[in-house]
Formats: structure tokens, C-alpha cells, sequence
DNA sequence: GTCTATACCGCGATAGAC
DNA sequence: GTCTATCGCGGTATAGAC
């Protein structure tokens, strides 16, 4: 069913054999690929680990072979999943923020970094992801935490830092940079996200969302600009 | 076990006989209130039609004689508890928000109803019930969209009438009433909620809370206070 | 390492006595 | 209306061949 018979070739006919690892972890890609869609779309309870065997193609017995059980098969995926997604998000934290610190026009790069975090954090995957931890942070507390901090947990790093920094520099006026960070962060991405938090598969409109952000910076700013 | 046994007498030797109603309105109650419980803690597809009637006392055939399946069950008792938090919600929309358009102090009318919102949101029965429907969104869009009509939805009513009658009555000027009160309640309620959406059990510090909300409004009138 | 086959249990839902 | 007893299925997890 897959390319790893044993009598497979290329194209020039030589037997094409993949190191027993490598099929190995092509195996564990399907596996872990197969239980994110079921989870994902059902949440931990309500998936089979027959559900997972039958779109992976791979044999229940390997299941638990890889992963032990299937508290462990949810963890391993989703806490990748978790990982990565935040992996993806940091650009929006870190190097933005750390640039628009000293960018002429502050206005225009705050915009510029909360339209793409906000742009991120809704598109369908990512709010469905969320919504899966949420749900499960009753079972998977470590879930919970982790996307925390590496989402919002993230105003209290390099955001805060270039808030801070642009205060030295006298652009700013921030008495409390952590909570600003939270209130720029709830008034901008925060609003839109609140609507699709309670309606999986609604659609983005970009000119709204680029209103909604922008208008979300000029509160900020009104309260926090230097006079 | 209860109290319905044929020969029930009060304390005169009389016989009690609550009318056959009331004996069934109270299983029904039982029915309603061990769901809650378990459906709540556990989710939907973890939770065992078993479990219910175990914590019920009353028997599974009659759980099915009144609600048909567990799905019905479900969005019967979820449902109910979602309109009933609304309506608990309800005097820090209508209520409050119509009385501090005619206040002399819009800032302390402010900070009085968002605060009182927050309150109410963070509060842990509160909280699990949100993260439930999020959680089950999917599987169940109806009391997705229930709760964010009831909830959020109500910056389209009350509050953004009040925010339009300050700005005629020349006390602030707000060219979107709608984004406006949006912005109001992520600024206030969704800072504090958002930490304790990703945290289940956390303690809500009244004078963190007092301060974060207080900030938020301060925020918002920096921007759509009438100079 | 991976498969087929199966053990064992708990699930949602129902039948029929009372 | 409510109970006890049970059906049939699908759940997680494992044993043993290859």
C-alpha cells in the first residue's frame, strides 16, 4: 500500500530501500499526522484510537508500540502542535517588537506587529487549536500553561522590552509596561479573537481586521503616546 | 432512599404525598443537576450517561424516558445553565450601562460596571461553563453562538446605546459606538479573563482586578473622552 | 517493528416487570 | 413513571506470528 515494498525502483531501476529508521519515522509522521486531524476536529474523548489506526493506515499494535497510551499519543501530538504554532508566532513577538523600538514612526509599526500577530492567531488551524486546549486545560493542565505562556505570556518579554525601550527613548510614556503589553495585545488581537473563539469556521475579512487593529493601536496610543 | 416512600408522615403523623409532579419535577432536577456537575468537570463525550444517573440516584431508563439521548440531555442542561448565567449577566449590561449615561461621573460609572462584569466572568463556575462551550463549540455551534449573543453580542444593545447617548450629550466622542464598546470590554474583562481562560482554579486578586479594570477605562477615555 | 486477532470492559440505549 | 437486567457495539490495550 505504500513504497516500501521490497522490490521498489527509481527511475533508472535501482531497488530503492529506505533505512529501516526512515520508514520507521514515516510511520510516526502518519501516526502523529492522522491523530492532530482527529483531535483537532473532536476533541480528546471523543477520538478512537481506532479512528487514528484507520486514516494512518498503520496497525493499532504500532500505536502503542511508539507512544504507550493514548493520554501520551495526545500530549506527544498536540504539545508539538503547541510548540510549533508558537514557534511560528514568535516573529511576531521578538524581532518586530524588537525593531519597531526604534523605527520612526511607532504608530505604524505597532500596527504593522499586532496585524500580523492578529492575522496569526486567527487563522482556522490556530483558533481551532486553541479551542482544543481550552477545552482539554481541565484534563491537560500543562497544555494550558504552555500556550499561555507562549502566546500572551510573551507580553511580559521582548514587548515589554521595546515598551520599556521606547519609553527611554522618550516616544512613550508607559508607568506599567506589562499590563500595557496585555491591554495592547487584548484591544487588538483580542477583538476579533473574542467573536471567533464561539464561531469555528467564520471567515476573516482583511479590511476589517485592518480597521479593527488599527483603530485598537490609536486607543493605545491616545493614552500612552508621549504628549 | 428519599423521602417518597408510601408511608412518609410530617412531624403530626400526617401523611406526606407530594403530588406525583413534584416527585418527578424533583427527579428531573437531580437528573439536571448531576449532568451539570459531571458534564462541566469532564466535557461531553468523557462523561458516562453511567455516571450521571449513579450521581443522580435515579435510574438510566428514566434519564432516557425525559431527554431521549445524551446529546438532548446535554444541550438541555448546558443550554439552560448558559441561559441562566446570561440573564445573572444582564444587570451589568442593561441595567448599569443606562444609568451611567445620566451619571455625572462617567469614569466611576465606568469602572463600576466593568468592573462588575469582570467580576462575574472570572468567576470559577463562570469560567468552566466558558470553557466548556468553547470546548464543544465544534460538536455543538448552537451554544456557541448562545453565548456570544448573550455575552459579548450585548455591546451591540445596551452599552453601545449608552456610549451613543454620552456622545450626544457631548461627553465623549465615539464615531463607532459598536468597535468602541468591543475595545471597552477587551480593555477591562478580557485582560484578566484572558489569563485565567488557559488556567482553571486560579484566584481572581479583587485588587489586582480593581487596578487592571481601572486602567482599562482610563484607557478608553484617553481616546474617546470629549477633550 | 509491524501486523492480525482478541481479551476484557464500559458505553449508549432498550425491554419488560411493577 | 420508575426500576432491574440486558443487549450489542465499540472502547483501550495486549499477545503472539512474522
Amino acid at each position: 500500500m505504500d513504497a516500501e515494498t521490497a522490490d521498489a525502483t527509481d527511475e533508472y531501476g535501482i531497488p530503492v530501500v529506505s533505512a529501516p529508521t526512515d520508514a520507521a519515522r514515516r510511520k510516526l509522521r502518519e501516526i502523529t499526522d492522522a491523530a492532530a486531524v482527529e483531535f483537532l476536529a473532536e476533541g480528546y474523548s471523543a477520538v478512537s484510537m481506532d479512528a487514528i489506526t484507520s486514516r494512518s493506515g498503520v496497525s493499532k499494535a504500532t500505536v502503542y508500540k511508539h507512544f504507550g497510551n493514548k493520554e501520551r499519543l495526545f500530549l506527544a501530538v498536540i504539545g508539538g502542535i503547541v510548540r510549533k504554532t508558537c514557534a511560528d508566532l514568535e516573529p511576531y513577538g521578538s524581532t518586530v517588537a524588537g525593531a519597531f523600538a526604534e523605527a520612526s514612526d511607532p504608530r505604524a509599526s505597532l500596527i504593522l506587529l499586532t496585524r500580523g500577530r492578529a492575522a496569526f492567531m486567527l487563522r482556522p488551524g490556530v483558533m481551532a487549536l486553541r479551542r482544543l486546549v481550552i477545552g482539554e486545560s481541565g484534563r491537560f493542565p500543562q497544555l494550558g500553561r504552555l500556550w499561555y505562556e507562549a502566546t500572551y505570556g510573551m507580553t511580559d518579554g521582548p514587548l515589554v522590552e521595546a515598551l520599556t525601550e521606547l519609553g527611554r527613548l522618550g516616544k512613550l510614556v508607559v508607568p506599567d509596561p506589562v499590563l500595557a503589553g496585555r491591554q495592547l495585545v487584548a484591544v487588538t488581537v483580542g477583538v476579533p479573537q473574542l467573536e471567533h473563539t464561539f464561531a469555528p469556521g467564520a471567515e476573516v475579512d482583511p479590511a476589517e481586521l485592518t480597521r479593527v487593529v488599527t483603530s485598537g493601536v490609536d486607543l493605545f496610543l491616545a493614552r500612552y503616546a508621549a504628549s
